[in-house]
DNA sequence: CTTGCAAAGATATAATATAACATCCAGAGC
DNA sequence: GCTCTGGATGTTATATTATATCTTTGCAAG
């Protein structure tokens, strides 16, 4: 038994059912308005475990309309989704993903596949918040007032170390 | 006595020299062409201990020139200094930093005064490695192969602290 | 001296993000 | 129902960051 993420062959409808659902009912416990636009961008960010840049995000709401959105309306819904802690962003990919476990505010931990760009988001793990703490250790040994990070690990992530092994 | 770096009231012409000076050695002893035009970005990159953007570091490079240089210019020079563990990238700022210990590879962590941007790498202090290992344990343990990691804390300085204090 | 190659120059454009102002629309209070 | 208000969205323009591509330069080995 593993509480790993399968991101292969698992019914990602589920997924974003889940976290639309989930972002609904925080935004309503906050009376924070979850609007058709704000949810159908987070429905966009959740369309895959990988990143998404704004402009992708962009181009699909566009997509079969009349008049394609503006960059400000994407990035607006973005700023909303971040600010309550429904997606993070990525800035060594300058691209958005979703959080899957918006219910607590925390800071992300990131494990970006350099081959496949699926992200996965470790902050909430067992133990991943305290991870954090010897960094944070020693920015308080310095004096240093820390009031938010950001960790990035690139690297291979374990579906495509087997491919690189084919090839 | 404290190891800590006093970033107010020391005399950064030292800081320069000394960074210009220890990236000429390693660049030689690499084979590695430390041209005019890259030791210049660099020195303009050391012009403070805050991340400075690319365009800022052409803004510089271009006064008082005839004609104006070019973003590939600074952005080739800003790559080579990358490559050589001469600068670092801030990718929450998009701006660079030059680095305190080039001399052998590390991953960077940062510290990030929100207030005046002032920022300090702790990658190579006492601990500052070792304080990774639970992340990269943990990134492990999903079986994630790590290359690479970007830690950026975000925060209040010491000095900047005292100041809000005032405030 | 010429040839080969890395570096730098020059031009154009891509990609990401925000400023500023106009309009719309849902809900509160009358 | 009406109107007023404030947040959300639309619209236009532009700022900021970064790269692609081709040309030219300069230096060093043969």
């Amino acid at each position: 038994m593993t509480t790993r993420i399968e991101y292969t062959n698992h019914d990602h409808d589920t997924c974003i059912h889940a976290a639309l659902e989930r972002a609904a009912e925080i935004c309503y416990a906050r009376g924070q308005r979850l609007t058709a636009l704000r949810k159908q961008v987070l429905e966009l960010v959740w369309h895959s475990h990988k990143p998404v840049g704004a402009y992708d995000v962009l181009a699909m709401l566009s997509k079969g309309q009349d008049r394609p959105a503006a960059p400000p309306t994407v990035y607006r819904a973005l700023d909303f989704l971040q600010e309550q802690g429904l997606v993070h962003r990525i800035a060594s990919l300058n691209a958005f993903i979703g959080c899957s476990c918006p219910d607590t505010p925390h800071v992300g931990i990131f494990l970006i596949c350099e081959k496949c760009r699926t992200t996965r988001e470790l902050a909430h793990e067992v133990g991943g918040e305290a991870s954090l703490l010897p960094i944070q250790d020693l920015a308080d040994s310095t004096g240093f007032q820390t009031r938010g990070a950001l960790v990035e690990l690139t690297g291979l992530c374990p579906a495509c170390q087997l491919e690189k092994a084919d090839a």
